[in-house]
DNA sequence: AGTTAGTTCAAACAGTTGTTTGAAATTGGA
DNA sequence: TCCAATTTCAAACAACTGTTTGAACTAACT
C-alpha cells in the first residue's frame, strides 16, 4: 500500500476549490482542474468517482471550515445581539471582496450556488445539516416571530446571501468600466452596514406582517397581509 | 426573391425566446431551439449569423417591446411619484412569477443575465442605449442626490433588479419542497411591497451617505462615510 | 527477486456543443 | 417554361465535455 496518493487528492482538491470559486462548478472543467494540479485527466475518477464525487468532497470540507471559522461559531454568534450576528454574517459573505484567502474561496463557492442551485448542491444540502445555513437561518429567526415556518426562515436566509452574492460573483465585473468600483476596506465597510441596515428593515417587516396575520383577520383595502410565507 | 423565410425567422425566434428564459443563453443549446422551432439545423446560422446573433436579435426586440409596454412607459413612470414608479418597476419585475405571457419570457431572460452577465449581453448593454435600464436608472436616480455618478446610480439599478430576479429565476425551485412556496396574486403583492420599501429604505441611506461625503469632511470614528461610491 | 496491491498515465470513448458543407428543394421573375 | 436567387436539408465537422480503458509504473511485503 503506498500512500503518495494523498498528494494528489490534496493537489486536486486545492485546484477544484479554486476553480470552482473562479468559475463556478458547470463552468470549471475537469481539464481545467487537472491541469492546474499537474495531475492526470483519470486522476479524478480514480480518487473521486467523477467530478461530482470531487464536487461534493469540496462541499463537506468548505462547510465544515467555513463552519469552524470565527465568522460562523455558533458559540460566538450566540453572544451577539442579533444585529450584530446579522453584520457579522453580512461581513463575512463580502469577504471575498477584500481577501484572496481560503474562507473567500468556499463563499465564493456558494455564491455561485445562490444564483442558480446545481442538483448536486441541492441534493447535498437536503441530505448533509450544514451547520453554515443553519447559522444563517438562526439569524434570521431572531428577527422573524417565534412561532415562523421553517421554510420561512430558510428562505429569508437565502434572500440574505443573495443581497451578497451579487457583488462576490460579479467581482471582476463591477471593477471594469463603466461600473469602476475599487472594492478596499472602506467601500465593503459601507457596504455591508448598508445590506444589514436592508436587511433587518426586510426582515422586521416580514415579522410585523406575520405578526398581524396570526392577530386578527383584519384584511381590510389594498396592502393587506396575506399570510406568513412572507419572506 | 422568395419570402417564406419570415415564417423560419419568427418560428426560430420564438422558441429562442422561450427557452433562452427558460434556461438562459448558454444552457439553451440552438438543437434545443431548433427542435422547438421544428426547423433545420442549419436554419440559425443561415438567418442569425449563429447563436450570438441570434441572442442579439432577440435581446433587441425583447428590449423593443419591454419599453412600449406600459409598465416601463417613460412618460407614464414620469406623472408617478418615485416611490409609485419605484413599486411598478418592482411589479413589472416579479410578473414572471404570476403570468407565463411574452413579457414574463423576456424579463426572466433578463433576470439570467443578471445573476452572471454574458459577454454578448454586456456588449449589447455597452452599445446600445437600452431605454428599459435607462427606466431603471431613472427611477433610482430619484432617491439619490442630484450630483450623483452615472455608474453609482447604474450600480443601483442592478442591484434592485438582482432583489427580484433570485426569485423569477428560480421559480420552480421555490415551489418545490423544502420551500413550497405558491406564487399566487397575495403572496407576489406583497413580495413586491416588501422588495419596494426595502430599496427605498437602502437608496435613501446611499442618498443621505453620499450629501454628508459633499458636505464636509467629517470622518470620525468607525462607521465613518467612505464615499459616493456607495450604492 | 517475485508478487501484489496501489497509483499513474496516454489514449481513446461516447456524448454534447456551435458551425459548415454542398446538394436538393422551392419560389418569383423572365 | 426556364432561370437564378433564395431557402431548406441531412450530414459531417471541429471543438469541447466527463468518463473509461488497459498498459505501465511504483512501492511495500514475502
Amino acid at each position: 500500500m503506498t500512500r503518495p496518493a494523498e498528494y494528489t487528492r490534496q493537489s486536486i482538491m486545492k485546484a477544484a476549490v479554486y476553480l470552482f470559486a473562479e468559475k463556478g462548478f458547470e463552468n470549471a472543467s475537469v481539464r481545467d482542474i487537472v491541469t492546474k494540479a499537474r495531475v492526470n485527466q483519470a486522476a479524478i475518477n480514480y480518487h473521486f468517482k467523477g467530478k461530482n464525487g470531487l464536487y461534493l468532497e469540496v462541499l463537506k470540507t468548505a462547510f465544515e471550515k467555513l463552519t469552524k471559522h470565527a465568522g460562523f461559531d455558533p458559540e460566538k454568534l450566540k453572544s451577539l445581539s442579533r444585529e450584530e450576528a446579522l453584520r457579522s454574517f453580512v461581513s463575512q459573505q463580502l469577504r471575498p471582496l477584500l481577501f484572496r484567502d481560503e474562507m473567500s474561496l468556499y463563499i465564493r463557492m456558494f455564491a455561485w450556488e445562490s444564483a442558480h442551485p446545481s442538483k448536486i448542491f441541492l441534493k447535498f444540502m437536503a441530505t448533509n445539516t450544514v451547520s453554515y445555513l443553519t447559522a444563517a437561518v438562526d439569524i434570521v429567526r431572531q428577527f422573524l416571530p417565534p412561532g415562523t415556518q421553517k421554510r420561512v426562515a430558510l428562505c429569508g436566509a437565502i434572500w440574505l446571501m443573495g443581497q451578497c452574492s451579487v457583488f462576490v460573483r460579479n467581482r471582476e465585473l463591477f471593477a471594469q468600466e463603466p461600473f469602476s468600483i475599487t472594492t478596499d476596506e472602506p467601500f465593503v465597510d459601507e457596504l455591508t452596514g448598508l445590506i444589514t441596515r436592508l436587511a433587518i428593515g426586510g426582515l422586521l417587516h416580514a415579522s410585523a406582517a406575520a405578526l398581524a396575520e396570526h392577530s386578527l383577520h383584519t384584511r381590510e383595502v389594498e396592502g393587506s397581509i396575506p399570510s406568513a410565507r412572507t419572506i
